[in-house]
DNA sequence: CTTCCTGCAAAATGTTTGCATATCC
DNA sequence: GGATATGCAAACATTTTGCAGGAAG
């Protein structure tokens, strides 16, 4: 927690946002999980933050830039601190995610020539969905 | 609605599931729509059904494998009528959404690979987001 | 006539908003 | 001290569940 935070402390101080105790934590946490985390699970680990808090920061985090905010094809968003974009296998059946390290997907500009009504591709997310071993060998 | 429905029927029948008007409906328009609708969107068009109804006719449909579900970012779901696999663009600014031909995505058996936790991938989702031309121009 | 479906009411879940108080700089 | 953050309560939106009556085969 020493000085980790010269990032979020950037990001913050130029528009004028301060840095706080929640803004800190849960950055740190984003920053170390080796996966994409709910609000849920962010509040578990921070009983003393209220859960609007943890929605709050989240939002701002992925408003600044500097989280993604995911759609993983369930019922809750997910957010990571992810400097190198990359993509993510789902299990169907236990939720467990793990993330693929490049980007495999087609660039923005050869989508642009296959688009009618498109001006501008600003990203894209790509998601695999499987059973992860565990599931599977527990039948 | 002559008979559109084989597929439905079949489908319906295999599950020992019963043909009923809101089945028959809700599917055709699906397979009529060029682009994914919405629970709601399908309510709009269909007030005399209740809104429970259409969850739990979409949800089936999903489960028996003749519709598609979707996540594309926003807090709902949207379903498509999508015998041949393929991906969206959806404008961050009105949500439109554009159906994009072909599947651009790298095989299964290629992230099978880079996988060290997963023992299936049996799907994925690649969705793009930008600015439809008509935002675009409205500035 | 039995099984499955639908509507209604109610609940569950995830997320957002309003406002008074607390914290940061 | 002034601006921004937080907690709490309440609202909101989407989706799910329970149950009694209705339609399909």
């Amino acid at each position: 927690m020493i000085n980790l935070n010269g990032e979020l402390k950037g990001a913050l101080e130029k528009n004028g946002q301060k840095i706080t105790k929640a803004r800190t934590v849960i950055f740190e946490l984003l920053k170390k999980s080796q996966k994409p985390l709910s609000a849920q699970e962010i509040q578990k680990k921070f009983t003393d933050f209220d859960r609007v808090t943890i929605y709050r920061t989240l939002e701002q985090f992925s408003r600044l830039g500097i989280v993604s905010k995911l759609a993983l094809g369930g019922d809750r968003a997910y957010f990571e601190y992810a400097p190198v974009h990359h993509h993510h296998i789902v299990c169907k059946n236990c939720g467990t995610i793990e993330e693929l390290s490049e980007c495999l997907a087609p660039k923005n500009m050869s989508i642009s020539k296959k688009t009618k009504k498109f001006a501008k591709i600003s990203h894209h997310s790509l998601e695999f969905f499987g059973t992860c071993t565990s599931c599977h060998n527990r039948h």
